[in-house]
DNA sequence: ATTACTCTCTGATAATTATCATAGCAGGTT
DNA sequence: AACCTGCTATGATAATTATCAGAGAGTAAT
């Protein structure tokens, strides 16, 4: 993982964007013989969007095939009464319209940049084309879509069974396990955003948050957390 | 819907199961062509179970293409405290074993019937060589795959965003207007199942259905139900 | 500088939900 | 029959969570 990153890196201060180190090759198109992956790339279309910019709006057309090439993204659905559920969160390597892109034809949630975030974009007949004549890359693709869908699914089912204390101690191990890999980081959402995401209200995620602070569980200095007792946290998110 | 139900009512009663009338061929296999489905249909296994049988169980390595003949079935999960959890349900022509299918090699969820159930079963091997050759086939897999998940996650926002009456009128309507399409059936799961499913206590559960009972929104006689005010417990669903 | 935001934070109180205890009832078993 | 066991049911009480109210801090716009 960590190794994948550095590539990226490398391929990101290339803006040029030649493809030329892009691990998507490796982990998405293993199957597409290297001169299609060229015309694919050709007809890419790079975009960058700021912290708290649109990149999907719940009830586009779905035209196009976008995957996460930097940053971070919240996939979010707003319900009856206006209020926003997050559903959940992608990282590079992503495709954030795979949720949608073979079920329907129509977006059914939002995705927005929660840090700044560079997406590539190809277009959906383009992508389906060569899915179409490519069995193996089609096959490459299903295990992309489950995997994705695995996984909101199941940390769905575990937010479900735990009270408030383990939600946000989930969350925060979210955050510091699998998407920073580090103990101290910058909350990339506002409390308001954790609410949405566990179904709790906004003062109550800041209550518990302040309870683990005097608990010396975590650091809080705005938006930056410290994990100060991890082992505990844990506990606490697996049930205590 | 109803013409489909009554195609496959009667392949049902033909036990040989020559697949002459399977709906399948339509919704899974239209890009199989028909000498190969011949093949596939020759090697499939057709399985019955009880109500309250094990179909797959949890951690099971994942060698079979299961779907759902006839009846219905629960999926479920159990967590560290030793809980179950529900995920969903699956009625025929679902694929139950597609959740896990191509992310991963053994079962993350159990599977159990909740009526009289039969499932037809194809080697995994079999369809993934199937899929490897015939893009079109892999195309149609990856459609059903992405319309059984989406159901999943939007299902279980719905649910995360209702108080306790709001689910139980939530589960009330699924299974009247989703599975059995009257407002007069037998609900299939226990009490206990249904808070599983939404993620309350089984007294709460009791408790809310006589409620509804009370106001009379719906007729209690054991597990059957009878919705008596549908648009009162639709508004209820929806939230009020 | 002032206004108008949104976000974070805390307290008091109300509402919701869980837990504990108990009981009736049905089905299955010995 | 007598004995389980699991399911349904209800009440009392405890715990959890939401709602309402208010306040400070920061930020953007005028």
């Amino acid at each position: 993982m960590r190794v994948n990153e550095t590539r990226v890196n490398r391929a990101m201060g290339n803006t040029s964007c030649t493809c030329e180190y892009c691990q998507l090759k490796n982990i998405f198109f293993a199957h597409v013989k290297s001169d299609e992956l060229t015309n694919i790339c050709d007809l890419k279309v790079e975009r960058s969007y700021s912290k708290g910019e649109s990149i999907i709006q719940e009830g586009d057309p779905i035209t196009e095939f976008v995957y996460m090439k930097k940053g971070l993204v919240k996939l979010s659905k707003a319900s009856i009464d206006g209020k926003d559920q997050i559903i959940s969160f992608s990282k590079p390597f992503d495709f954030v319209s795979l949720l949608s892109v073979f079920s329907s034809t129509q977006y059914k949630y939002s995705v927005t940049a929660i840090e700044q975030t560079t997406v590539c974009i190809l277009q959906l007949d383009v992508v389906r084309k060569y899915a179409e004549e490519n069995a193996l890359f089609a096959m490459d693709m299903m295990s992309n879509i489950s995997q994705m869908t695995d996984k909101i699914i199941l940390d769905n089912l575990e937010i479900k069974r735990k009270h408030l204390k383990g939600r946000i101690a989930h969350v925060l191990l979210y955050f510091s396990d699998y998407i920073y890999k580090k103990d101290e980081f910058e909350l990339p959402i506002s409390r308001r955003e954790i609410a949405e995401y566990i179904g709790m209200t906004t003062e109550n995620v800041i209550r518990t948050l302040s309870e683990f602070r005097k608990d010396e569980i975590i650091k809080i200095f705005g938006k930056d957390i410290l994990i100060a007792d991890k082992k505990r946290l844990k506990s606490i998110s697996d049930f205590g």
